[in-house]
Formats: C-alpha cells, sequence, structure tokens
DNA sequence: ATGCCTCAGCTCCTGAGA
C-alpha cells in the first residue's frame, strides 16, 4: 500500500500534473494540500476517470484539502474535532483499515504575530484530537505540510535561518510534541540523502541551488512503524513547468 | 531589498505563502 502527500499550491494551475503524476505513481492515497478552491469547482471527475474516489474540503482563495483513495474512503471527518477554526485544513477516512489524516498546517508567517499564535494553539488542537484518534487508530497515519522543520537537517541555511519561522524551538517543540504521542517520521526511518528537502522558494533559483526546507512529512503510528518499507520525497514534478513549490512525499507499507 | 516568485481576486495592485 502506498500513500503521499502533496502541496499543490492551486488545484486549479496543478491538476494537469497531478493526474500526470498519479498515472506514473499510482498510489492508493493521496492527500492534498492549498487547493485553494472551493467544493463546487473541485474536479471529482477528472480523479474518478483514472480510478479514484476523492473527498474534498475546500476554501475560497486559500487553504483547502482533499484525500483521493483508490479504494473506498470511510469515516470522513473534516478539520479538527473539538477545535473551532475558519479554515480549511484537514480531512481524515479510513481507507484499506488505516487511519489516515491529510493536513495543512497554518504557516504562521512570523514569531511573534497573530497567525504564529493560530498556529500555536492549532497545533495543540491537533495534537489533543491525534491522541484521541491513536487511541482508538492504532493504524494510523498523519501526513501532509506541516510547516515546521525538525532540526537544522531539514533547512539548507540553519545559521541564516535560525528562529526564522519553520525553525522555531516553539514550532519544533509542537512538533516533537506529535512525535510522543506515538509517532515516527518516516523519512527518518531510512538512509537519506543530505539536504533532502520537500519545499523550495519561487524566487533565486531556490530548486536549481537545492535552497529548500523538508516541511512537508508523514508520520506513522507504532504499529504501522515495522511495516514501512519507504519513504521518498520524489523531486521530480518541482522541475515542472509552472510547479507547485512543494514536493509530493511517497510511503510505502508492506500490508501484512 | 518591507525584494526576489507565484497565485487568487470585488484583478493592472494587494495579501499570503514559506
Amino acid at each position: 500500500m502506498k500513500l503521499a502527500t502533496w502541496n499543490v499550491n492551486s488545484l486549479t494551475v496543478r491538476l494537469p500534473q497531478v493526474l500526470d503524476w498519479l498515472m506514473i505513481n499510482p498510489v492508493d492515497v493521496l492527500a492534498l494540500q492549498e487547493l485553494k478552491m472551493t467544493d463546487d469547482k473541485f474536479p471529482f471527475h477528472a480523479f474518478q476517470q483514472i480510478g479514484y474516489e476523492a473527498h474534498c474540503f475546500g476554501q475560497k482563495t486559500y487553504n483547502g484539502v482533499a484525500l483521493l483513495s483508490r479504494s473506498p474512503a470511510t469515516g470522513v471527518t473534516r478539520n479538527i474535532p473539538g477545535f473551532a477554526d475558519d479554515m480549511a485544513r484537514v480531512i481524515s477516512a479510513y481507507v484499506n483499515g488505516v487511519r489516515v489524516i491529510g493536513a495543512y498546517f497554518p504557516n504562521g508567517q512570523e514569531p511573534g504575530s497573530e497567525k504564529f499564535e493560530y498556529k500555536m494553539n492549532w497545533l495543540k488542537g491537533l495534537r489533543m484530537w491525534v491522541r484521541e484518534e491513536l487511541a482508538m487508530n492504532p493504524r494510523l497515519v498523519l501526513m501532509g505540510d506541516y510547516n515546521i522543520t525538525f532540526d537544522d537537517a531539514d533547512v539548507w541555511d540553519p545559521v541564516g535561518l535560525k528562529d526564522a519561522i519553520h525553525c522555531t524551538e516553539e514550532e519544533r517543540y509542537h512538533l516533537r510534541a506529535l512525535i510522543a504521542l506515538g509517532l515516527h517520521d518516516a523519512h527518518r526511518l531510512f538512509p537519506q540523502m543530505p539536504k533532502s528537502y520537500s519545499w523550495w522558494d519561487y524566487r533565486d533559483f531556490g530548486f536549481q541551488r537545492n535552497r529548500g526546507l523538508r516541511i512537508d512529512h508523514i508520520l506513522v503510528s507504532n504499529a504501522l512503524k515495522p511495516l514501512v518499507s519507504s519513504c521518498v520525497i520524489d523531486k521530480n514534478p518541482r522541475g515542472n513547468e509552472r510547479p507547485s513549490d512543494h514536493a509530493p512525499v511517497v510511503l510505502e507499507l508492506l500490508q501484512p
């Protein structure tokens, strides 16, 4: 079973690239973030034609998430129960006996800002909920655009970006607190190339110079950890014309 | 350099992203 996550930065612009990618990478589940479209615009038919069921949680202009799956998705929930939020950031479902959560974590803009405060509150709300979900569903995957780096290895310029947004101790505390619930960063379960990133700035040839951050993550529960056979970042679509600034991350699970 | 790209929208500038 393969699961993937991809921040597409507008599904309107990126739909042809997502369809092409799925033809080459026929994953079982794909979580999308930053659709930037309302549900009435969501291209259900295009995904259905290549064998995917889709559930979306859209929003005008900003945010918006979706889950695509080859097998039926059940128990679909939107956003974080118990955490009031105007923004469409989370969608979850059961697929093939796995609880799958796709999430677009808040950006936070700048430490000390109102948006940073919202990010901290959101992270706490997420953790409270994921703790309950894990208790009910030992087989759980939490994947998406976290907008947080784990440590300096995830940052192209850890000196210049020390305490910058995505790299602050407060954000990393929340990320470690998620891990402490009994989750594992699938990427780090395997040897990886140094300077492996999932996002590169559009400006200043960030991708060509590999000036990036690893902020898109796939966390797996204790029960799933022994089943993980690989976790790779697919840099290929970042080299497309009109690419998303994020690359897909792909997890492979050995189904027992 | 309060910019550099890219995207959406009450669209010819502004806000947001990261």
